[in-house]
DNA sequence: TCTGGGGTCCTAGGACCC
DNA sequence: TCTGGGGTCCTAGGACCC
């Protein structure tokens, strides 16, 4: 049997945990720049905002609701994460982070145990340990599990943990549970299931096989199986395993015009890109970097220009990575667009232990002192805080009155974030 | 005024090989 | 008039996830 813990609501439920005054409070938290609604309270969902609803939206739609808005706060979320999952790994056999608020348990060897049983305490001790409230789902597959988890959450009586435990309760389960719900089933593939009459995951589970494997290709026919209870969608190792891609993207709080506003931009985010790789001990044969015009000013000239830089010897260092993506730059960019968005990735990752260096141009000692400087730049910035040394190219120049000076600004909106209290001293400091 | 960010896997089709 | 057959690898784009 496998169990899926899933946070509820979860961002909500982090700010929550040091604002207990907020337990019932309706509660959105926003994305980057306070965008749009990224996380809902269990009361703003039930007034039926959807998830993604742009936040000047909101407010004109629900003036009086008494909602209150947080910006993202990642530090805190993350450092929430891992104190959630350390208790997991403290009860269970094997855990596996799926995602920032979810974790697969592999239950070998519990057969003998009331599985129902097990899972409430383990969530009641989750919630004691760390405030966060999380519910379970135990079944058979993953997707049953992720479905379990579903009920728990949905159905107080379940007290926060459902287990599918047999062919009595998969059918039950199925045929309540609509198929749109299901794990692996999106919203392009649920209109062709609409189309031929498929509701409910039991209906799609009653498909035949062939059939699905011919319509929806593999990926659907494995979801029709692990709907039978037969385990083929794999997630072992997943947080263990190095990325294949990294990205750092962002929109910008205002638009751009100008090249040289969108070269910091774009050197942060080659930077970050940089960091994450030596973060896993990997380094990149190919950056990638991109800008785009305002989608929803359908006013203004649309533009969406991107390109790739190679390194004839893989790399991982800052320097060389915020090289390419300024060439990059370079060429890509068109003058008198009005830019909003800006990204960066990183691929043909491979391990920085076996790096496969150029015949021709290969400089060892070049390397190792790039190498060096990143490591140092690391050193320094895990240190002293994120950011505390940058490259020139990373400086966000906001100009004074007479041109002359330039200062460091924030590029990020956030202007309701919580302290970060688990991971800053700094957050308790009484003004 | 205002609209997020970061991933994976699969498939079709092109380019290339003998 | 008439133009083979069987592979592999790579990439772009689609679909899905949180």
């Amino acid at each position: 049997m496998v169990g899926l813990v899933d946070c509820d609501n979860f961002f909500c439920s982090c700010e929550r945990v040091f604002r207990p005054d907020l337990a019932k409070t309706p509660l959105v938290v926003l994305s980057n720049n306070d965008g749009c609604v990224v996380a809902r309270s269990r009361e703003v969902k039930n007034m039926g905002i959807p998830e993604g609803m742009p936040y000047y939206k909101m407010k004109q739609q629900y003036p009086a609701s008494g909602i209150v808005a947080f910006s993202s706060n990642y530090a805190l979320y993350a450092d929430m994460s891992a104190r959630v999952v350390s208790i997991l790994r403290s009860e269970a056999p094997d855990v596996i982070q799926y995602s920032i608020d979810e974790a697969f348990l592999l239950l070998e060897g519990m057969d003998n145990i009331d599985l129902h049983k097990w899972g409430v305490d383990l969530c009641k001790k989750v919630q004691k340990c760390t405030g966060m409230p999380v519910s379970i789902g135990i079944a058979a597959t993953n997707t049953l599990a992720k479905m379990a988890s579903k009920y728990a959450k949905k159905y107080p009586a379940y007290n926060k943990c459902c287990v599918i435990g047999n062919e009595e309760q998969r059918y039950k389960a199925l045929s309540l549970f609509p198929a749109g719900d299901v794990w692996g089933i999106g919203r392009r593939m649920m209109r062709k299931l609409e189309y031929i009459g498929v509701n409910t995951a039991y209906d799609f589970a009653s498909l035949p096989k062939d059939y699905v494997r011919r319509r929806f290709h593999v990926t659907g026919e494995r979801t029709w199986k692990e709907l039978q209870g037969i385990p083929c969608i794999n997630v072992d190792g997943l947080d263990t395993v190095s990325k294949k891609t990294i990205v750092t993207s962002r929109s910008f709080p205002e638009m751009i015009r100008e090249l040289g506003d969108l070269r910091s931009h774009v050197a942060n985010y080659a930077a970050r890109c940089a960091m994450k790789l030596r973060r896993q001990n990997s380094v990149c044969g190919l950056v990638t970097a991109f800008i785009q015009s305002n989608h929803f000013r359908e006013d203004l000239s649309q533009y969406e220009g991107s390109g790739s830089y190679f390194f004839s010897t893989p790399t991982n260092t800052t320097n060389e990575i915020v090289a390419g993506a300024m060439d990059i730059l370079e060429h890509i960019f068109r003058k008198g667009i009005y830019y909003k968005r800006a990204g960066i990735m990183v691929s043909d990752i491979s391990s920085a232990n076996t790096i496969q260096p150029d015949l021709f141009e290969y400089n060892p000692e070049r390397r190792r002192k790039f190498s060096e400087l990143s490591s140092t730049i690391d050193r320094i910035n895990s240190r002293l805080g994120a950011d505390t040394v940058v490259l020139g190219a990373q400086q966000y120049r906001e100009r004074s009155e007479d041109g002359k000076s330039v200062k460091f600004v924030n590029a990020i909106r956030r202007a309701m974030k919580s302290p970060d209290y688990s991971t800053s001293l700094g957050a308790f400091v009484v003004h």
